[in-house]
This record gives C-alpha cells, sequence and structure tokens, in this order.
DNA sequence: GCGTTTTGTGACAACGTTGTCCAGACTGCT
DNA sequence: AGCAGTCTGGACAACGTTGTCACAAAACGC
C-alpha cells in the first residue's frame, strides 16, 4: 500500500515515503486506548487491588508468593501506573516547567539542558515551552503548567509583569527567574551582572585606544538588554566619551536589522572605529558585516559561543556561563521544594572577559 | 537577613547572593499548597458544581448573570483548573514527549524547537528529556512518559530495542522515531538518508583528487554512525581506493578521542590528505586540529553548522535540516493522533552539499 | 489453652474534574 | 388555563490511584 493518497506533512517537499513492514508483524490482540488498571491487574491475580498498588510502589506488607502473582499479572497484561492518577491524589506532580524564549538559541539550550539534569537529579521531569520573547505566550503556557500542576517552575520572563502569578505562587507553586528579574513579584532570581559585564566590554574597547565605539543589542524592553545599554553608556560616560546618537544601536536581533544599523555606524558621519554586540546572535551578524569591510574594526560580544576562536580575527566576548545559569536556578527551585523558607534572594554571577583577538585591534 | 549560613547552591562559587525586599511587601492571606477547587468556586458563587465546570469549559447553557457570578468567583479565589483531573477523567493529556540525545545538542536543539512548535500549533505541551546516548536511561525515560500518559512519543533513540515500548504502543501511545530506526518494533520512522550523504560528501573528496580519506565518526552502534561508515567505504571502493585500517576511526566524540586519532591519521605511515567528520561534534573538534597542521589538510562535515562559512577555510558540509526533521515528524505523530491508521512509514530526508571551500583543497 | 501481637490483605473514601441524566422554571402556543 | 418545548442548573457516578482503617490468620508469650 502507497502513502501517495494520504494527507501529505506539510513543509517537507523532498522526503521519500515509504511503507515500513519489517520482521515479525505482531499480531498484538491488545485493545487501542484502553490499559490495564490496578483492578484488572488485581482481578487477575486474585487479590485485592490495594495489594497491587503495594507491589507496584514497592510497600511492604506483601508475602513474596502474593508478589509474585501480581508482579506476573502485572508483566502478563502490560499495566503500568497511571501517574496523572497519582498526581491527583498525592498532590505533587515531580514535575517542573521551564519557560525561556528560544529552546533552540545557543545560549538557552545548555541552562535548559542544566535545568533538565538537575531536575533529573531530584527525580522529576522537565516540561518545557518557548515564549518566543511574547509577553502573551509566556503567560499562557506559565499557566497551562501552573493547571499541570508542576512543582515548580523556572521562567526567563519574557513579560515584565508577572502578576498574573501570585495566585499560582501564594498557592504553593515555587518560581525562580533566570536571567532576568520579574516584574511585580517577589521571587528567587539568578541573574548575570550585564551592567558590569558591558562596561567591562566597552572599557576594554577604549583602553585599547577606541574612541567612536557603537553598540549594537537587543531590545531595552529586555532588562538584560538595557543593563547593557547601561553598561556601554557608563563605560563611555567613565572615559569622558560622547555617544553620538547614530552609536547606540538597540533593537531587533534580525541580522538585516543589525546589518543595517551596523552599516549605518561603519559608515556614517561618525565612523565607529569599534563595535559592542549585546548578545551573541548580534556578535555572530556583525562578524559577517565586519569581515565584508577593508579596514578592521574591532568587535567585543556579549555571551561566548562555539568557534569564536577559530574565527579571523579570533572574537573577544565578555562570556556567561547558560549552565550554570541554570544549574544554579534549578538547585534554588528544588531547595525550595524541599522547604527552605528563606525570603526570595537574588543571585548574580559575574561575567569574564575572555581576550581573543578582536577586541584587541586598535583604531583604523 | 543573610543567606551566607542557609546550604549553598552547589557549583557556583562565585555568584552573588542577596535577599530581595522589594516595593510592596503582600500580605498575600492566600493558603498554602491548598488551592480552591471548582467546589470552593461552586459555594462562593452560590451555584452548583457543574455551573462552575461549564463556564471554566465555556459550555453553553449558563445564562449571562450565573456565569458573571461564577467568574468574579473564580478570580477572587485565584482558582485554576487542575488538569491532572481533567487527564484522569478524559482520557487524553494534550502533552507528547520528546526523547533525544542532549538537548543542548546544536544539531537536536532546532529539532526540539521544531517539535514544540508543532505541539504548540495543536494545542499541546511538550515533555522531553535527554537519553545522554545511554539504552537504559531513554528507556526510564520513555516509561516515565508512558505513565504520564503523554499522548505520543517522538524518539531519538539511543536503544537499538524498542521492544519495550510494545505494550504501550498497544495501548494506543503514538510513537515516531527521527533519526534513527526503532529496534524490532514497527513505527513511524523519519530518516535522514546518512548513507548517501557520506558517499556524496567521500566522492566530493576523491573527486578533487584524494586518495588517501580519512573518516571520523561516532561509534557505529549508533545507526546513523554507522550508514555514515557505510557511505565512506562505498564511494571509496567506489572509486577504487583502498581503505587502510587506520583511516577508519568511528568512537566517542569526545574531542580528545577524535583529536588523538585525527592526529594518528594525519601522522601516521600512510598519512591522509582529506578527513570526512561523521557529524557536527567531529567536524568542529577537526577544524581545530587542521588549523594548527602546517599543510592544507581537506575536510567536509556532516551537519551544517553555524559561521562554518567564516572559518578560514570555510567548512565544507554535507547539510541535513534538523527543524525540518522535528517538524515532519510532530507533524506525523499529531496525523497519527488525530487518526490516520495507516501502516507505519519511513520518510527519508535527502541531504545537500554545501561546498564552501575546505572540501576543494587540492591534495597536499 | 488463652490472650496478644504481628502479618498479610482488602473495603472504602477521597483526590478534582467531566459526562449523563433529570428537574424545575420559564417561554410561547393552543 | 393547559401543554409542549426550551433553557438553566444540579445530583451523581466515574476516571485510577493512594491513605486509612479494619479484619482475618498466623505466630508468639504465658
Amino acid at each position: 500500500m502507497l502513502l501517495a493518497a494520504t494527507p501529505r506533512i506539510k513543509g517537507d517537499p523532498t522526503a521519500v515515503t515509504e511503507t515500513v513492514r519489517s520482521a515479525a508483524s505482531r499480531a498484538s490482540g491488545a485493545r487501542y486506548g484502553n490499559r490495564p488498571t490496578m483492578k484488572d491487574v488485581a482481578a487477575r491475580a486474585g487479590v485485592g487491588l490495594k495489594t497491587v498498588s503495594r507491589v507496584v510502589n514497592g510497600e511492604a506488607g506483601v508475602s513474596p508468593d502474593t508478589e509474585r502473582r501480581v508482579q506476573e499479572s502485572i508483566t502478563a497484561l502490560g499495566f503500568r501506573r497511571n501517574d496523572s492518577a497519582r498526581i491527583l491524589r498525592k498532590g505533587h506532580t515531580a514535575s517542573i516547567g521551564l519557560v525561556l524564549e528560544d529552546l533552540a538559541d545557543p545560549f538557552y539550550a545548555p541552562l535548559s539542558r542544566a535545568v533538565e539534569e538537575v531536575a533529573r537529579a531530584h527525580g522529576a521531569l522537565l516540561i518545557n515551552g518557548s515564549s518566543a520573547e511574547d509577553p502573551e505566550r509566556e503567560q499562557e503556557l506559565v499557566l497551562a503548567l501552573c493547571a499541570r500542576r508542576v512543582d515548580g517552575l523556572v521562567i526567563v520572563p519574557a513579560s515584565d509583569d508577572h502578576r498574573y502569578l501570585e495566585p499560582e505562587m501564594a498557592a504553593g507553586v515555587a518560581t525562580v527567574f533566570v536571567d532576568r528579574p520579574p516584574g511585580n513579584v517577589e521571587a528567587d532570581q539568578v541573574l548575570v551582572d550585564s551592567f558590569a559585564g558591558a562596561r567591562e566590554g566597552v572599557a576594554h574597547l577604549i583602553a585599547h585606544g577606541h574612541r567612536r565605539v557603537g553598540f549594537i543589542g537587543d531590545v531595552p524592553r529586555i532588562h538584560t538588554a538595557h543593563e547593557r545599554i547601561r553598561g556601554y553608556e557608563a563605560a563611555m560616560s567613565g572615559a569622558g566619551l560622547p555617544v553620538h546618537p547614530g552609536w547606540l544601536a538597540p533593537g531587533s536581533t534580525d541580522p538585516g536589522r543589525v546589518r543595517a544599523d551596523a552599516e549605518r555606524m561603519l559608515n556614517g558621519p561618525e565612523p565607529v572605529t569599534a563595535v559592542f554586540a549585546g548578545n551573541n546572535r548580534v556578535t555572530v551578524t556583525l562578524v559577517r558585516v565586519l569581515a565584508e569591510l577593508d579596514r578592521p574594526v574591532a568587535l567585543v560580544g556579549f555571551d561566548d559561543f562555539e568557534l569564536a576562536d577559530m574565527l579571523s580575527p579570533p572574537v573577544t566576548v565578555v562570556a556567561q556561563d547558560p549552565a550554570q545559569l541554570g544549574r544554579t536556578a534549578a538547585g534554588l527551585l528544588f531547595r525550595r521544594l524541599e522547604g527552605a523558607h528563606d525570603p526570595p534572594c537574588l543571585m548574580t554571577h559575574p561575567t569574564t572577559l575572555i581576550t581573543r583577538g578582536s577586541g584587541e585591534l586598535p583604531p583604523a
């Protein structure tokens, strides 16, 4: 039978579809969507419901003989405990939620992985979602997770108002904010010192002789972006340098936007000799833009990224450790879940300037 | 109150911890861990339980006045429907599970994001976990997801035997395998033609004059790795070229291992003039190794990666589209969940050779 | 031999929701 | 006024599990 007539999976015009028909075509007579329950197991083993529950949960007080019968019955029926029912009964879910901007972003992916690792160590599962930097979508996701009764939440906020979380937090959902602070709510926060990091990065450029330094970063609505702008301004004014309006270009991380603004400040009336990039997305685009120029322009980027050291010139960065951020946040969360009742705390991680070459280029 | 005395979060010796005490210190009198239920809402609104259910679910048959009273009661109590109970009652969870090797791997992160996006479009949440290439951990994760009664599973297998999934699949858990085929089970599969891709990549090197081509890839236990080895061998033998035993180096993707094997085949008795890298992890390490040499060695890598075009020389790759893979797999999954009953199918995506320079270097 | 503990087991209610079914209060019609 | 039909609302059981409690049988002390 060919699948040509079945509805096409949208968006994969190239894939070749075949029908699989391998080895033993099992004639499993099991009913679809109708799983055995403890009651079924009990009936088959000729024991009471509760006895099955005891065996499944490894509780004491079951004779070896009974246990064997129950186990046999379990495997024969392919029984698996329904955790939904268990959760309903026990009141907690052994799962935590993670909401961040983009799961696929090289900055957030390690963070996510680290949170997962900590969750696993605590026997919890991780449900995660990407907010795509959309406050409404963040809220929608977070509340969906709350409805699932996750035990706790790790949030990289896209929204700047988290009052919608108040009833949830009051009801006992532990919540930790990472990378950016919450709005209008008191909760644990794990942040990076973006201000100091950006200031150090820009000061580094100034120390290498630059007086016209540009900044291209994310939209200032985002806390970290705002802090990095502040860091840039502090470094410039700290060195007694003016900031020409064309040098400061916050906006989306869309490569087109970044490129346009970069070209404007590189070819404008007061051309910059160095650029500071507000995050790894911007840095990557700037690497391309600067490579096309015929004169060297210094570059320091916020966030480290893979192969930064293999580019020419190698890229100097203000590095942060996203995995560490995730570990810290998740650690904090589980400490709360285990009953820590300290007032909400703020943990600030420092950044590290890694000099590789691009940030040490002298002004052209 | 200082937190210095509280248990330290392990592994962040550098972070600075403070206590947060901001704006309005809310004196919320809500009880902890004891959420209002529909019953509570009903009592407060002076209506029946089912009426609340109707309002919450937007069902018809509630007068505007009653609805208003119920809504008021809901917001006043901070009620949120308990989806655990709902799931138990309704029988499906509107969530799917994704198990892959490493959420943070630049190859899998976009795949994961794509699956999430499709899930979201279908109103489902995504629970995911990393198997870390450990078959036991894969099974543990998958079964935990089944116990949560996810509606479907997308799996990048680490194991080569999925008979443990039979009862689950028989019970109606839709399952799609991505990137690698399942073992001993019939199910939908979304694969990439690794064999053809690798053969094309190696043939490309041969076409540029190389006769001593090395292969460094992942452990052959992994299906894709095995296929790529086969592709390498097919290209070599297809061109009538011998394969010196030292030229074929499958193993872990650990940089140390890759570097050691690379150096062996570059400096051995029959030094290779070109290397084919079995995946993006290997390619990245090889870029570093080759950059240290004083002679040019050609390189083609399986998997595209960010900034490959900005290295010197720019890296020629056999590209696949992980996001597309994820979209296809998730699409297939939801088609099943919506009731498609075709026999299991196999969708094979082709690869694309992207020539950038490193694969077109002539033999030294 | 009796009472007393210990051990193994099961009946039953509860977790919070939704589906079914029924009842009362209207409406509009003869 | 009487009747059918519609609209609104609620009582109740069920989903599959676990905690509580009670009860029988076996094991113990005297």
